[in-house]
DNA sequence: GGCAGACGATAACATTTGTTATCAAATGAA
DNA sequence: TTCATTTGATAACAAATGTTATCGTCTGCC
């Protein structure tokens, strides 16, 4: 799992394997529930294998904010960084295999290679590129249809369409799961 | 202008100073172009007086995506950190009193700032603000209808309701100008 | 194998929202 | 002042989207 990333970061064999030392492997059911809302993020997961939703519930609708595949990391984000009650749950969508870490863990890792410029740039671009990503999300609820939302989705993130349940997509692109569903079935028959 | 902040900085007479020896102040009339679509953003403003708005262009529509006031910064910021052409433009709603710093100074005073850690985890939080600014506004295209957004909008953010023509607003929230109009008379007529 | 629950398609109808057009008021420039 | 432009309200109609209900399929579980 960490072996991938370690040309990416300029560490000490040491450090590097006392920083993976930290981390906690797991296998979980699909629709395990990691984060509950309410409860402050403590942990931050990286996905192995298997995918996983972030949602919220609105007036006793399901609405799904967020999905994560192999390779990225999880948390309630808000709720993380400013230790906060998370406003939404965490949950896995399929079987997975996880490994989470410690925030304070976590802490003293960010803390530690803060010094070190590239990773510091490195991690600020990361930061950069989460606001841009939902920058580009928010443009598209103000210039395009849902049915041209959805036709990106296919295009630019497809494995959400081909993994994940249509009804959590529905909420993710902001209509009911019958009008993406009609959505689906004109895209089908115009072609 | 910049003494309300000077307590903020802990740096040097000399620094201190010598950084905002870089800002340049301009006096423009409502409406001016600050950056146009397609071109690379060099400069960041910082509002004096007056208000700025971003938009681009989308099937000969005019869209607006954020608004600033006063003591805020503006650039369009994805063309002003990546150096892409920008994909919209910045432009004066009212008559403004602006101060400008060129991308190349402004780098050279947070690479050195980056350096005193308190600066550099400000520059971090402000980073993670924006990014939480934008999932909610997200999150309210999911959960929210229009009239909905509207009052959140009055609720959180009055100075746009107060100070920004209302076709602007529009487009910002997502739906049309009649259709605005409608929920504002509607908000009226039922109280 | 059979059953309950999850998932998705579809229809019918209600509601919301967009479009186009028109008018009125406010604003700014000559 | 006067005139053109901007801004916003409203009406009428069209299109998009939500809601509720029903049905079929699939899947996991006992």
């Amino acid at each position: 799992m960490f072996n991938q990333f370690r040309n990416k970061f300029p560490l000490s064999e040491e450090k590097w394997n006392e920083y993976i030392g930290y981390f906690n492997r797991i296998e979980v059911a699909a629709k395990t529930t990691l984060l509950e809302e309410g409860e402050i993020s403590k942990k931050l997961y990286l996905i192995e294998k298997g995918c996983i939703r972030v949602w919220f519930n609105h007036n006793g609708k399901d609405l799904t904010s967020q999905f994560f595949f192999e390779n990225q990391s999880v948390a309630s984000i808000e709720s993380f960084i400013k230790k906060f009650p998370s406003p939404v749950f965490v949950e896995t969508i399929e079987p997975s295999i996880l490994w989470w870490i410690h925030k304070k863990d976590l802490d003293t890792i960010i803390e530690e290679i803060k010094e070190i410029p590239e990773l510091r740039d490195r991690l600020i671009d990361k930061l950069f590129q989460r606001t841009f990503d939902y920058m580009k999300h928010f443009f598209s609820f103000i210039k395009d249809s849902p049915a041209q939302r959805y036709q990106s989705l296919i295009e630019e993130k497809p494995e959400i369409v081909q993994r994940v349940p249509q009804h959590y997509i529905a909420s993710y692109l902001g209509v009911s799961t019958v009008h993406l569903s009609r959505i689906k079935s004109k895209l089908l028959h115009e072609k």
